[in-house]
DNA sequence: ATGGGTGCAAAGGATTTGCAACATT
DNA sequence: AATGTTGCAAATCCTTTGCACCCAT
C-alpha cells in the first residue's frame, strides 16, 4: 500500500477506504491532471466494482478537504491535481492538455486572507495559449 | 443604439448584428459576470425570437475574438465578462457569486509571451473563498 | 446568388441524486 | 445497531450539432 496516499488522507481529515486510497494513489502517481473519467479508467482495472459515482464523490471530497486541487481551466471538463503546492497551470487551447509551470511565480496563500472584505482561501493562476507540442507539430 | 457595443465588435473583428449588439450591450451594462442563461433571460424580452443557441455561439465568438472574457472559475457554469481589462476574479464557494477585485495585482499580458516553451496569450487569476455577504449573514 | 447569421429540435456529455446494499466501528 | 461508504440507475442540466431558413451584400 501507498503510505503517502494514506498520510495525505489522514492529515486532511478524510477517512481512508479502499477506493479513496486507490484514487489518491492514482493522483500522486500521475501528474497528468486527470479527469474523473481518466481516474476511473485507470483504477477500475484494480477495483473491478468501482463506479464513476464514487470517483466523482471522492475527488470532490478531496478538493473540499484540500487533499487535491480541482482545476476548472478547461471549460469542458474539470480535472484534478494531487499536487497541492500552489503552482501555475497552463492550458493548451489546441490539444487541451494541462501543463504545470512550476517556475512561474504565484502569490502564496499560507492561510486565508481578507481581500476587499472577502475571505480568500485559495488562489489559482491559469495561463492559456498554444503549447510547444502543438506549435511545432503543426498540421 | 449603443455606440460602445458597436465599437467593441468592430475593433475586435466581429461583424455586428442585432443579436450581437444586444448581447455586447448587455455585457457592457451588467458587470455581474452573467451566465449564458442570464444573458438570454435579460435580452429575450427585447428580442422575442432570440434563441439560447445564438447566445451560446455569440458569447463563444466574443471570447475567441477577445471582445469578452470567458470565466471558468465556477465548475458548474461558464460566465462572461465584458470588461477585457485584466483583473482578478473572486468566487464565493457559498453563494456562487463572482466578484471583481480591481485592486489586486495581476501580471499583465500585453502580447503573447513564451513560458517554458509554450506560447501564453491569456492569464487568469482566480481567488476563491467566502464572500463578505455570506460570512456576515450566516444562517 | 452567395455567404454569413439565426434558431429550432435533437443529440451528446458531464455530473448529481435517490436509494438500496454494504462495510466498519 | 449505527454510521458512513459505495454503486447502480435514473434524472438533470449544460452545451453543441445538424440543418433549414433568413438576411444582407
Amino acid at each position: 500500500m501507498n503510505q503517502e496516499a494514506y498520510d495525505r488522507l489522514v492529515s486532511c481529515g478524510v477517512r481512508p477506504s479502499m477506493q479513496r486510497l486507490a484514487i489518491m494513489d492514482y493522483l500522486l502517481k500521475h501528474h497528468t491532471h486527470p479527469t474523473v473519467e481518466e481516474v476511473y479508467q485507470g483504477i477500475s482495472k484494480e477495483i473491478q466494482t468501482l463506479s464513476r459515482t464514487t470517483v466523482y464523490n471522492t475527488l470532490r471530497l478531496f478538493s473540499e478537504h484540500n487533499a487535491a486541487q480541482m482545476i476548472t481551466i478547461d471549460e469542458h471538463r474539470v480535472c484534478y491535481d494531487g499536487d497541492i503546492h500552489p503552482h501555475v497551470h497552463f492550458f493548451c487551447r489546441n490539444c487541451g492538455h494541462v501543463y504545470d509551470l512550476m517556475d512561474e511565480e504565484i502569490p502564496a496563500m499560507a492561510q486565508p486572507k481578507n481581500v476587499g472584505g472577502h475571505m480568500v482561501d485559495d488562489i489559482q493562476l491559469y495561463y492559456k495559449g498554444i503549447c510547444h507540442e502543438c506549435s511545432t507539430h503543426k498540421s
